[in-house]
Formats: C-alpha cells, sequence, structure tokens
DNA sequence: GGCATATTGTTCGCGCGCCGAACAATATGC
DNA sequence: GCATATTGTTCGGCGCGCGAACAATATGCC
C-alpha cells in the first residue's frame, strides 16, 4: 500500500505498459540466462507473441543478443537470448586512506582490469592522475566496447544526487564536488556514493544466487563500521542523502568517545581499530583521524590479532569476544529497527568467524524483540571479490536494469 | 532505481495504463478537491478528453461524485469533482489496557460517532461484545452509508499479514488471531495492526495540509515508546512484520532493565512510566508490567508532574528536562538511520514542549551526524484527534486510494 | 520416406486506451 | 448580437496486450 505523491508522479503513456514489460523481460532474461522467447512468455505469464516482440526490442536497444539454439525433446529448437554484458563497460574507483582501487569491469560486475596505487590526497592532482589511469586503461580494450560511466566510491557522506562529499574525514576532503571535476577531467558520467551503500548496491544488483533478498542491510567493519540499508529492492538515501548511518547508534550515550564527535557509537566498540584499542589497551576515547592514520601504518593489524587469537594468545581472543558481542548488540537493533530479510557482514573480522559466531549470536538474543528477529539470517561476504567497487560499477549499471517510475 | 522481484512481479496489461490514471486521478482530486474536469487534466498534464472518461469511470465505481458548479471570470463554468467519503464508513478499535476506543467515522477520518468503554481481558468476550456494540452504532446511521470494514489497532507485535496478535504485554494477549475471531463475529473485513504503525498511517493517509512527507517516522510516547516508519510512502513493516521498533534501540546496554528484557532502551528512559520514575525515585529496573498496571491505576500521572513541573516543582523540572535530552538522543538515532523529511511526535509530554523543545533540540544536536539532520522537522500531533483510531480507520480506507503494485 | 505430433517463434485481427483535434455547450464583454 | 474564452465531449489515429492461426523445425512411429 504506497501512498501517489501527488506533488510528484507520472502518469502512464500509451508506450508505459511496454516500458514496463520490456523491463520486465530484461531482468527476467537476466536472471534466468540462457532463456527461450518460449520459456520468458511462460515466466512473466504473457502471448509469445508478445514477449517476441518484446525481445526483438530489446535486440535492437543492444540490451540482449540472441545466443546458440538450445535442445528440445521434442519439436523446434529453441533460441537463447542472453543479456549483453560483456561489451558494456564501467570503471569503479574506490578511493580509501592508504590506496586508490581501479577496476574496469563489464555490466555483469567481472573484473577486466584492476590498479591498486597510494592516494593523491590534492584533489586536482587525483582528478588529473585519474582521468590519466582511465584512459590507458580502457585503451587496452577492444573498440567495440563502451565505457559507460565511472562510478566513484569514498568513505564518507556524499549527497550522491549532487556529486559532492560531504565529508570524507579519512581523505580529509569536505564540502568538494568530486562528481563535477572527474566528468570535466574525462568527459564520462559520473556517479559518487557512500562505500557502505555501495557494497548495498553490489550486493543488489551484481550478485548472483537463488535467493536474493530485497531487503536487507550490509554490515561493514573496517577502520569504522559502515550500513548500507536496501528497502524494497531500493537503496534507502534519505532526505539529505545521510540515511543508513547505523555505525553511530549508540551503544552507550556516556561512552567513550567516537570520531563522530558524540559518545558511545556501535562502531567505538565493535571497528577494527576498537578491536586492536582493547587488545593494546589503548584509550578509546582517544580515536581520531590521527590515531587512524597512526594505525594505517602500524604494522600489526587486525589479521594478525585473529592470528595471535588462533594461536591461543588469551588477551587477543578476549578482545574479539568482547568484540563480537558488540557487534551482535548493534546487529540487534538494525534488526529491530528495519526487520531486515538477512543481514550481509564483511571485512576482516569475518575470518574469524568460526570463532567469533555464537557470541555475535548470544549478542543478537540479548536485545533482539522476537525469536524470528533473533534468527536473522547472517550473510558473510569476501573482500576479495572488492564489494566496493562492485558497487561502483553497480551505480553505472543498475539504471539500464532498474524499474520504470510510475505513479 | 528500484530492483524488480523477478520472482513476483505484475506485468502491464491492455487495462494497467488506465488502472494507474484512474488511481492518480483520484488521488489529485482528493488533494485539491473541489477540482474541474478541465483543472484535473492540467495537474495531470493529460488531455480533457482522456480526464473525462477517467473521472466517468471513478463516478460510475461509486468513488467520486459531481458537486456544485464553480466560478469562472470567462467561458463555461467548471463542474466540481469531490471524493465520496460521508458514507462510507469504517470501524476504527483501538484496545488498550485501560479502555477500549470504538469509533465510527466516515473516509476522511470524520467522527461520526465514538464509545469509550474498559476493556474486556478475556478475547471471547472481548469479541462478542464488540460485535454488539459495532452493530448498536451502525444502526444509528442512513441506510445508504456503507461500512467497507473494521481496522483494530492493539499495543504490542501483531502480524499484519494473517491479523494474528504475536505479543500485546499490556493486554496479555499472545499468539492470538484476533482476526479472524472479528471476522467470524462480524461478517465485515478486518485488519489488525500495531498502535504506533498505526498512528503513522493515519498521518500519511488522513492528514490534510499543505507538506504531507512521505519519508518519515511517527514517535509515539506513552507508557512505552512506539515507532512507526513510513518510507517512500510506504508504511515500513519487515520481514517478520517486527519493523519500526525504534523504542527498543539501546541508550546504554548495560542500562536499566527493561520491559522487553534487554538494558538500557530508549523507552526505559524517556516513556511517561520512565519520566515518572525519575521523579518518584522508583527503580528503572523494576519496571515490568504489573508496575505499568499500577501506574495505571495511580491518580499521579504524566500531566500531574508537568503541571507541577509549570508550577515551579523543581523535581518535576528536572524529571522532565532529563528525560527530553533522552528523547532527543533516540530522535537523533532516528534521524541517523533513515534520514526522515520529518518526525511526528505524540504523547502528552508533547503538551510540555515549549520547557523541553530547547533540550530536546540538544539532545539531537549531542548525536547528529550533519547539520542538516539536527535541523530535521518535528511535528507536534495532538491526542485529542485520535491518531490511533484514525490509524485504525486509515487501516480500512488506504487501499482505495493507494498506488497499483506494478513491476 | 511419410505422417502425426510437439514445440518454438511470427503474424494478424480485435479491443482497450492515450493523444490530438474538432466540436458542442456555456459563460463574459463590447 | 457577436467575438472570445473556457469547459467538457466526441472521434479518428495509433500503440499495445491478447488470443488464435500459422509457419518453421524438430522427433517418433509406421
Amino acid at each position: 500500500m504506497r501512498k501517489i505523491n501527488t506533488r510528484d508522479f507520472n502518469i502512464a503513456t500509451r508506450t508505459t505498459a511496454r516500458d514496463i514489460n520490456r523491463r520486465i523481460a530484461l531482468n527476467v532474461i537476466r536472471e534466468r540466462q540462457p532463456i527461450s522467447r518460449a520459456d520468458l512468455a511462460r515466466h512473466m505469464k504473457m502471448t509469445r507473441g508478445v514477449v517476441s516482440v518484446l525481445a526483438q526490442e530489446l535486440i535492437t536497444q543492444g540490451l540482449i543478443y540472441e545466443g546458440a539454439t538450445g535442445e528440445a525433446a521434442r519439436g523446434r529448437k529453441p533460441t537463447f537470448l542472453h543479456v549483453r554484458t560483456k561489451d558494456r563497460l564501467a570503471v569503479a574507483v574506490d578511493v580509501r586512506f592508504s590506496k586508490t582501487y581501479l577496476m574496469l569491469c563489464d555490466f555483469s560486475g567481472r573484473q577486466l582490469g584492476i590498479e591498486i596505487y597510494d592516494t593523491v590526497f590534492s584533489i586536482p592532482e587525483f582528478v588529473k592522475d585519474l582521468g590519466v589511469r582511465i584512459r590507458k586503461m580502457l585503451k587496452g580494450q577492444g573498440a567495440d566496447a563502451i565505457c559507460e560511466g565511472i562510478g566513484v566510491v569514498v568513505p564518507g557522506m556524499v549527497d550522491q544526487r549532487t556529486g559532492r562529499i560531504l565529508n570524507a574525514p579519512a581523505l580529509g576532503w569536505t564540502g568538494v564536488n568530486i562528481r563535477d571535476r572527474i566528468v570535466a577531467a574525462t568527459g564520462f558520467s559520473v556517479q559518487v556514493e557512500n562505500s557502505a551503500r555501495a557494497c548495498a548496491l553490489a550486493q543488489l544488483w551484481l550478485e548472483r544466487g537463488d535467493s536474493r533478498p530485497h531487503n536487507f542491510a550490509y554490515v561493514t567493519i573496517s577502520d569504522g563500521v559502515g550500513v548500507g540499508i536496501v528497502i524494497n529492492g531500493e537503496l534507502l538515501r534519505g532526505h539529505d542523502h545521510i540515511a543508513g548511518e547505523f555505525g553511530h547508534l549508540p551503544l552507550n550515550v556516556d561512552g567513550p568517545r567516537c570520531m563522530c564527535g558524540a559518545r558511545g557509537c556501535w562502531e567505538a566498540y565493535t571497528s577494527n581499530l576498537a578491536i586492536l584499542s582493547r587488545y593494546f589497551g589503548w584509550d578509546l576515547s582517544e580515536l581520531s583521524p590521527k590515531a587512524l592514520r597512526d594505525s594505517e601504518q602500524h604494522p600489526f593489524g587486525i589479521l594478525d590479532l585473529i592470528g595471535r587469537a588462533r594461536a591461543g594468545d588469551a588477551k587477543a581472543i578476549s578482545a574479539l569476544e568482547i568484540s563480537a558481542r558488540f557487534l551482535g548488540l548493534g546487529l540487534a537493533t538494525i534488526i529491530s529497527a528495519i526487520n531486515p530479510d538477512c543481514i550481509y557482514l564483511s571485512g576482516e573480522i569475518t575470518t574469524a568467524w568460526d570463532m567469533i559466531e555464537p557470541i555475535v549470536r548470544k549478542g543478537i538474543s540479548e536485545r533482539a524483540l522476537t525469536e524470528a528477529g533473533a534468527r536473522t539470517i547472517l550473510r558473510l561476504t569476501h573482500t576479495r571479490d572488492y564489494p566496493r567497487l562492485k558497487g561502483a560499477a553497480a551505480l553505472i549499471a543498475a539504471p539500464t536494469f532498474a524499474a520504470p517510475r510510475v505513479a
């Protein structure tokens, strides 16, 4: 039961029905490819006649193509349809404190090239350098392949509509319109987004698998804790594009100071930095961008801590376990707040999942309001798949597949 | 950018375009009535020809009617269209610990009759009694008026899909399918919902005014703290229908025990019960359904406390101010989480708004992540308008006006 | 090989619905 | 009385889903 916005709606014209059905067809093909027209008609509960025309239009638009003919027990053999993704390219950029990740990929998210280099903090130099690297990267590709845009992901708050970085403390970038600058330097269409949200987008638009939920949270645990929320198959951005900041929900409003200025934020209890602080006995109140930079240089990271825990270091085990409970407590709040189909978790800490899962679950149970909530499915995602870069690519690829806005 | 759910979609048939436009027309008429066909055509950016047909269909369906002719500076005078609401009725039921509220109203939310009586806790007796009262209430109405359903609102968790009350501790009702029982007793269509969510529904569907946001939170502060979340003009219900339970987000995970079993929930800091406890020096940890019932009997309520604060009672002022800060801290979390267009507040505490607003604002600023977030609009709603009952009515009235599900 | 059968994919008439334009109805002002 | 302006209706054109018929292409049985 959605209310129609009477100040901003789209009436149905005489092409709207076809627009809707064409887009549905594209998505069904994408999900079930290879698929014949007849099969597509059965899945969409339409006649083969209409589906044939839809398919022809999608072929003309260059969105799908006819592949090999399939096998059939009897009768005419089907012609398989496939979504055209191999020669539609997106450039994905993930800017982090230490390194910048640059990837070229196709519209299925398949990686065609990757480059990792030290982040340039001067914005004009960063943009100039990025332009050069992108041009070089694209040169290696076939002439028929087309780059349809650049997706940029940064750790911090971003106004996705305008392309302005509101505040990215780790980079020291504040109030910069990075989109316009990159557009000017490259000529490509550019989209900018926060990194945790980008991960959620990647999960929504580029992951394959049987049960793709349309209501979930994606929680990234690294130096901070970032969250991307997807509701009804749509990323939650909010009125000022700052929605989904569950990383700063309080576990204790009188707790240790967080980098955001408030006290006792979830991320001050369960981020990698918080776990390391717990191990080394650092004062959590001292956490600051500076502390963060120091820890980046520090030779001893969260993976080392996990290693020590596995080797039997009692202090390391304790640091992990205390943090795991707090992780669970925060997840319980997300569950109570939006009651997602599932929660995706990413970050180095997931490599210790076998050690911490029962404690995380116990933390969830401590605060979950119902049995069903406490049983919310947790899914681990692998950092080696570059979820942030895939999310950057999804910013470019998603509009092709998104539902048309109607009513 | 919404993703199409390839396992559950609606293709556009040859009547879909008209279904969409008819529904848009109905909503525009509802919002701008009285309105002429020509004006409607201008607002919808369609030709008068099509709009005439849409209007005729809506009249045939009994959803709108032609009213008086309006005035025009020159040319033919317009015939005004109105939404038919006066003879479409809904029964609204709000079951609370002490009293049950029963209202008969039309589809605009206008109250036609109200009855307040002691809640019957035995479910079979409650349903039987309710059936008798509803039949009596409907008898007083004209024969042309039709009751289109019963909306029931309870304080507790409800599976709106099945009509089962999962847990309503204040009533002692757990695992009861109240919908099926009332359907059996009355023969009417019945919808059941949680009371805070119902308030959000009332705000979304039945309130008039110039700027009706489509993304907001509705926070009710009474014995507990309930929240209803609306995103993209749609109530957030969640995977197990338990979304929006921000009342139990933590302010301190090691804080006082809450009725839900967890520690340091927001509602344990800022509910009426929490404020009274602060005043009387009750132990917050002792709060329980029993304490709640005792306080219901207690002659001294939150309004008395506010009265004493106004009279200069330092202890009362202090109790209010401390609670106001906690109210703000919780609101800040809602803002960070979903970044709404605005937040509606209801409950007796709003009568003390002039005293507590700056402190609530300060509490929000303490934890808000951006300036824009800290400035999120807060709107007070009045309990005397029976928002819960209106929400119950909205459960019945809303489907008439909701956007058709497409793609 | 010939024919029945099954399946895929295309074509076509039908009716619904948006669109634009013409037209009827109805008001005002000179 | 006539020009003008505005509302509301009607009608031909065309886009599009729907159902049915048909062409294309395969298998299996005789």
